[in-house]
DNA sequence: AGTAGTGGAGACCGATCTGTCTACCCTGAT
DNA sequence: ATCAGGGTAGACAGATCGGTCTCCACTACT
């Protein structure tokens, strides 16, 4: 593997499970076998390997969802796609992507508290993107573009929500409950 | 004030702002004017500082939403009041509360991921005790036990996923827009 | 007035932090 | 065979980490 890859990827995984802050250069370069000298050829510093990593996940993270939802054959599956993704990923079913500890964006965010950050903004990116995808299969359901803003970010919600139950209480079925209340939404206003 | 007191609100006040990782103990002292003997004689570790913090954030919070929610007439106004409540916390028009960055359980809860490790514990203790209190406002709603607990579920997703695109987006309406799926919810329930 | 106890200031410990730099090794091209 | 480039190992620097300990000033009680 190439070893700026190799960097990344080692470097998301202890940072994911063990925090930003909490994980310093060295770990980082004992678990992924390379030399502090040859980390800081390709990073300048600590803070740009954070926003490597959270680039790297954001577009595993992404492409992983979009895999998942695209292949439903209207907007409506694709929702429900996406919460059965997530049910696999809470629970642990799912290989592409890392154990569950939480949303990785949500945990930056929380070490990158100011807005401002660029750390930060490069979470709240990845946020928007993923409510741009909602957004996608939602206007497929609705044309009227206040409800079709409405739906996705209830459902956008949901989705934080059900994510931080299923992290910070251990609901392993948060994903299954969302899905209920999602599908409410949608059939309340499909069935006018 | 009390020594520990200033101790366990000035060291809150540093770790929600930064995180615990972030934060040293000498900064603690440092703003709270105490002697690094006088913590440890209050505190074996930095550990139980923290989860010290984490108690008193809990009570905090936890009377702030009761007192919010507890003069509404019905259930529904105490369910309303909630999310009123945060929209304040999130626009910072509250006095009681700290400036607004995020929340702290969940903060904590991604810097300490394990569900096992006892701060984490505590943290899942704090929104199960917010659950409570939603269960206790839908059961004046409702009688039907399925209905009460797969409500205060759904308010208690919609609440989080709040705070989370409040803080992780800079959503400032994000207490609004749930507060709408929450009627929703409600309403079509109680007028069938 | 003398004494005991509390807490502040901060030295100190060993470990670790981010980041730099030297010294060596290995490979591939000439 | 020689040399250059890129990588490794790791020493090193200066700061800070969590935590312990000493010294001293102040207060309160007898």
């Amino acid at each position: 593997m190439e070893r700026r890859e190799q960097l990344v990827s080692v470097a998301f995984g202890l940072f994911y499970r063990y925090g930003v802050h909490a994980i310093g250069i060295n770990r980082v370069i004992a678990d992924s076998g390379v030399a502090k000298k040859t980390l800081y050829t390709y990073f300048s510093s600590k803070e740009a390997l954070v926003a490597a990593t959270v680039d790297y996940r954001d577009s595993q993270f992404f492409s992983w969802i979009e895999g998942r939802t695209q292949r439903a054959s209207d907007g409506q599956g694709a929702i429900y796609a996406l919460f059965d993704a997530l049910d696999d990923w809470f629970n642990e079913r799912e290989k592409l992507i890392h154990a569950f500890h939480g949303c990785y964006f949500i945990n930056v965010s929380a070490e990158f508290s100011d807005l401002s950050h660029p750390i930060h903004q490069q979470c709240a990116s990845h946020k928007r993107a993923m409510l741009g995808l909602i957004r996608l299969y939602v206007s497929r359901l609705f044309s009227d573009d206040k409800t079709v803003t409405m739906l996705s970010e209830a459902i956008a919600v949901l989705k934080e929500g059900a994510t931080i139950q299923a992290h910070v209480m251990g609901d392993l079925k948060a994903a299954v409950k969302a899905k209920v209340i999602v599908t409410e939404l949608l059939t309340t206003r499909l069935g006018h």
